[in-house]
Parts: structure tokens; C-alpha cells; sequence
DNA sequence: TATCAAAATACAATCGATTGTATTTATAAG
DNA sequence: CTTATAAATACAATCGATTGTATTTTGATA
């Protein structure tokens, strides 16, 4: 037999409860629990004992709709799973907190849909500003600019897009994509492979740029048959893998602009026969940790993701600070570094 | 030179905003919004013109308080980038957004501190509800009864803790841990090693319960020092491999409690020349992507994230909608199943 | 055209907390 | 024991939206 013992849940208490309980006004109430100066100490200490005994919590939705403030920053990226993304989200909270910010964390799954959706959600829950890396399929702003006019503060991490007056923190991907192709030139590579995502997206178009930068630094001719556009996810990888392998020539390197479809393509090069680094010299981007667990491990190019959620929340701080809004942006642009493993070590 | 163009940032559109320009009253904009029986069809096209005209956005928090609704349901758990997490996350998502509800994520980092100071965030905010996969340091539940008495319906899952009245959403540990075991002990281990975590939490003790009964039915001793607690990061994995190679008897097969740890001792394993899976096969726990991409790769348990965060948050919303509370707890378990791969096949 | 029900709209209170202003109470000086 | 001043508290409006009730307008019918 099955007791179910049933509870009516009372409302949660309020200050005009703490009041009526004491007969006295609910507006002392509330001073006395900002810690005002002008309720009397001996008040202000039965108060605070009234409101633990009735285990009152103060309601902040209230409170910030009365005083026309919000504590709370929204953030969008494509996926929390990424190691590159968590790592921002948690240099944004360590920043956020500091500030006495709450942060609401929301993956758009890539899909411009729901990156629609989410911005809608947050302006509605008027969150006091946003920090966004755009998806892979956001090639339209409409959303991103009615925010913008709606006078939301926001600012673009990682991924961004060219849109009027909107700060960004970014990595130097132009540099990175040269470094990396740069040093499988170095290793010897001559038919150099290159896996980029969506061009709409600047960080794939810059990291392409830095490609064929380093590529006509060391007078090799670019062929464009070597440069994949894809969503670079794994299978996308192992597909670019196959292609490469079926062009009339020997490819040599691959620069992939992700680790994860660097590694579907190692997968592809590894059940092919093909061997890495010697006959294959591979590099990545974003240094996911299984980039160094992965026989041969893969060398990346590192980006430094805590830093970049502190300083983009610094500088979201900075700007919902203002009352006027800026119309020139800043941009600011963090190093990345490469770091050299097993497959390309030769 | 740099011209810095000031624009003063006007407030939000109200509904009032929207009477006043159209000389009628905010409760029938209100109303008109809400797409109410009660306004003209003439009027509600002529209000939603304006609505869009001034940019009009609803604003939740005041609608929510006035309604006194909420439809955010928050969601805490240890850490976001552990994929068994992020995998339940999204599970959660789809099922809260299929009923109109909104997430918030947050992640306590294994830290009990963090982990009152967001519940103390989410009760503040009124959170319709709560999901919720605690951290290895919560041995004191304070603020979980807290939440309990507040009223606010909660949920646990995959991590639990023994708390009255509250329903869970589980793996089957104890099944996971005897099928880990008794795999490699078909395998031809006899000596197997295990690593375990805090055993406040009911996870670990069911995980090694399961190993320590595998053992009994097949009739192998049970050795206290082959069991070592940790918070099973890789570093603790490598410590354990060392102390499990410096037994004074051969130590032939390794059940983890998490892939993570599992890894740091397959490296530590390599380093020393111990050849997995012939001298030392190995177990995991979670099925983190990486454990199929290691080589060896990793045999492991799988769990059914998507589904643990589907089911936890249908369950937890048939909860709210209860205006009492049941006493009864609900549990449920999920079966996980064991994945055969490498590092254990011999 | 007068009458009345139904439709449309306005008024006012409310959610929980905050805050400017008004009033009461306490304290000190004359 | 007044009176002036400061301290403490109460009153009332407000944030933006919703909703029950009251009022006005409309349109149909006699």
C-alpha cells in the first residue's frame, strides 16, 4: 500500500507578509532589508528575525522590475559541448560573478532558428546585455540587429559578423591559419589540403586567408581544389579525407579549421593505410583535449578560450555601463598559438 | 581621428507606450496583445500595427509577476563539457521547449559553495522548477531542503542524494559496475583494480557494489586495497594506475567509475610499458566520445543521456503541475549497457 | 425613435518590491 | 514644559502587465 501525504503549498512569504505579521509597513520592511539608514537598528533586527522565521526570499524579479535593472547576462554559443566554448563560458562566469552578474547559458545547436528563438527569449527576459558566437547558419542578421536596435548591449566572441557598431573579442585567425600552414610548409608539405567551414562565417574566411597567405609566402601555387568548405563535424572530415585522396596528385598536409574534422580525416588516412605524419602531416584548431589523446596526437593551433570570456564580459560590463551607446566599436583580437605534435612531428 | 556618435538610449515600448499613442487604454492594448475575444478585430489590427511600429517587445518578468507564472526550469550540473551532461542537457531542452518552458543552465564545478549559491539564484528567480545532478562535494544537503521546504519542485538526476520526498531520475549503478566487472573478469582477470568516487554520492557506492558482487558470484576474493576513492580526474586515474602497479601481486584488469580517470591510467599504463589490453584490461564509465577515439580505444558504459534528460524533465513537470505536493518520491532507472571495445578485447 | 442586450472599451486593483514625500515620534535645547 | 529638530515610520505612487468590474457604445428589435 502506497501512503501519498498531501501538502498544500502556501504561497511564497513576501514583504507584506513580514509587514502584516509585525503591524507595521511593508516599505520599512523593505528598507530594513536593504540595510537603510533610516530604519532604527532595534527594527531592523526584529524584521530580519520575522523574515528567517518565515523564511522569506526576496522575490529579485520584482525588485528589478521596480528599480528598471537587470543582473543578468545571456550568452549564445553553438554548442556547449565544444571544449572551446566551455572554456569561454567559464572564463564568463568567473567575470560575471565577480560583477554580481548571473549568466544564462543557451546553445543555438548551430541552427539559425534557434539562435533566433534564443535572442527573442532574452530580450523578452530583458537580460542586460549578451554575449554571442554566432552558428554556422547565420547568414542573416535581422535578429542580431533588432537586438541591436531594441538597445540591448551585445558583443560578438569567436565567431562574429559584420554588423555596424557591435564590439567583438576575437582570435587572430588570420595568423593562426598562416602559422598552421606555415609549419606544415616547414615540415616539408607541398599539396597542402584545407578543410574550412561556411564562409559567411569571418573566422573560416580568415583562417582560408591565412592559408594561402603562407602559401604564397613560400611560392607555393594555391590550388583551389585543395580547399574543402563543409560543417566540419567528423564525418565531414572523414568525406574531405576521401576527396583529397582522389585527386590526380599526391596531398601531402591537411590544415583542418577544426580539430574535430582533422580527426575524421586521420580516422579516414589511418583505415586507408596512409600514414601520419610521414605521408600525412595533419594540424587542427581550437586544441580540443582529445586532440592530445589521439594516436599520432594531433598538433592544433591552442586559442585561449578562459581569457577571452573574461575580457568580453569586461568589456560587455564596460558598455552596459554607459547610458549612450557608441556607435564606433571596438574590436579586440587575442593571440593563439600552435602547438606542435606527434602528427606532424617529422 | 575617431568620431564617436552619442545616441541616447530611449526605454522599452510599454503597452502604455502603445495607449497613449493611440488615446485608448493600456488593459485593452493588454488585452488586444493577448489576443483577447473581448477587443474588435478593428482595434487588435490597429494595436498590433502600432505594437510593431514602436518596436513593442512583451516584457516576461512583468507579465510572469503579474501572472504569477514562471517558465524557467533550472538546470545544475557539475560540469557542462562532460558530454554525458551536455548530452542530458540537450534531452532537457527538447522536452522543455516542446512544453514552452525556457533552461537555464548553470554548472556548480564539483563545488558544494557554487552549487547553494545557485540554488539560492534560482529560488530568488522563481524558477518554475529545478533539475538537478549534485557535485561530488555535497555531503550536506542544507540547501536542497531549503529548496524543498520553499516549495519549489525539484528533481534529481543521474546524482543523487538521500533526500525525502524528492524523485530521481537514475542510471542503474549498480548494474553498470556488476557488468563491468564480471566483462573483465570473463575476460580472465582475477586481480581487478577499481576506482571509485566520493562515496556520499550513491552513484560510486552503487557502482562498486556492483563490482564487489560480480566478484562474489564469481567467486573471487574481494581486496580492500585494489578499491581506491578519488574525484576520478585524469591525474587521480594515473596516481591509481601507480599505486595499483606497486602491489605486491599482479594486477590484471581496471574497472573505473569514469572514462576520465579510466584514461589517465591507460596513459600512465603505456608509459610503463603495460600492454592493454593483454597484461591490463580496462573498463570505463560514461562513454565520453574521446573513449572511442584512444588507442586502445575504451571499453565503457553507456548511459542513455538524451533520455535521462528527456524522461527527468517530463517527470518533473508532471510535478508542477501539481498544486500539492506528493510525499511519495518517484525513482526510475534507466538501463546502461556495456560497449565492448579494445581495451578490453582478448 | 426608444429600448435593451451584447459588444467594446475604460477604470481600477493587483503581482512584490522600491522610493519620494508626508506624518508621527523621539530627543535635545531653551 | 514648550518648541525645534532629527529620527523613525507610514502613505502612496511606481515598475509593466494582467484581469475583474464598471461604463460606454453599438446594433438590433419593437
Amino acid at each position: 500500500m502506497q501512503v501519498n501525504l498531501l501538502i498544500i503549498v502556501e504561497n511564497k512569504t513576501t514583504i507584506h507578509d513580514i509587514a502584516r505579521a509585525m503591524k507595521i509597513d511593508a516599505s520599512t520592511v523593505s528598507r530594513a532589508l536593504n540595510n537603510s539608514p533610516r530604519v532604527s537598528l532595534k527594527t531592523k533586527d526584529r524584521i530580519l528575525a520575522k523574515a528567517n522565521e518565515l523564511g522569506y526570499q526576496r522575490n529579485v524579479l520584482a525588485s528589478n522590475l521596480r528599480k528598471s535593472v537587470n543582473n543578468t547576462i545571456g550568452v549564445i554559443v553553438p554548442r556547449i559541448s565544444r571544449h572551446f566554448f566551455s572554456s569561454v563560458i567559464s572564463g564568463i562566469e568567473e567575470a560575471a560573478y565577480d560583477a554580481g552578474y548571473n549568466v544564462i547559458i543557451c546553445q543555438s545547436l548551430e541552427q539559425l532558428e534557434r539562435e533566433r528563438k534564443i535572442v527573442e527569449t532574452l530580450l523578452a527576459n530583458r537580460v542586460a546585455g549578451v554575449l554571442l558566437s554566432v552558428s554556422m547558419e547565420t547568414v542573416k542578421f535581422d535578429h542580431l540587429l533588432n537586438m541591436k536596435n531594441n538597445g540591448t548591449p551585445f558583443l560578438f566572441f569567436d565567431r562574429h559578423c559584420g554588423i555596424e557598431g557591435v564590439s567583438s573579442v576575437l582570435i587572430d585567425d588570420f595568423q593562426g591559419g598562416f602559422d598552421a600552414t606555415e609549419h606544415l610548409i616547414l615540415k616539408g608539405c607541398r599539396n597542402i589540403g584545407h578543410f574550412s567551414g561556411p564562409q559567411a562565417l569571418a573566422i573560416y574566411r580568415n583562417r582560408t586567408a591565412g592559408y594561402i597567405s603562407a602559401l604564397e609566402k613560400h611560392k607555393i601555387s594555391y590550388r583551389p581544389e585543395l580547399v574543402l568548405h563543409s560543417g566540419l563535424m567528423e564525418n565531414d572530415g572523414e568525406e574531405g579525407a576521401r576527396t583529397l585522396l582522389s585527386l590526380p596528385y599526391t596531398v601531402d598536409g591537411l590544415f583542418s579549421a577544426n580539430d574535430v574534422a582533422a580527426i575524421g580525416a586521420m580516422k579516414y588516412f589511418k583505415r586507408e593505410g596512409v600514414i601520419i605524419p610521414d605521408e600525412m602531416a595533419i594540424v587542427g584548431f581550437s586544441n580540443e583535449p582529445v586532440s592530445g589523446i589521439i594516436d599520432p596526437s594531433l598538433t592544433t593551433i591552442d586559442q585561449p578560450g578562459f581569457e577571452i570570456g573574461q575580457l568580453a564580459t569586461r568589456l560587455l560590463l564596460e558598455e552596459m555601463s554607459r547610458t549612450t551607446i557608441t556607435v564606433k566599436a571596438k574590436t579586440t583580437i587575442l593571440k593563439s598559438s600552435l602547438i606542435e605534435r606527434d602528427s606532424s612531428r617529422r
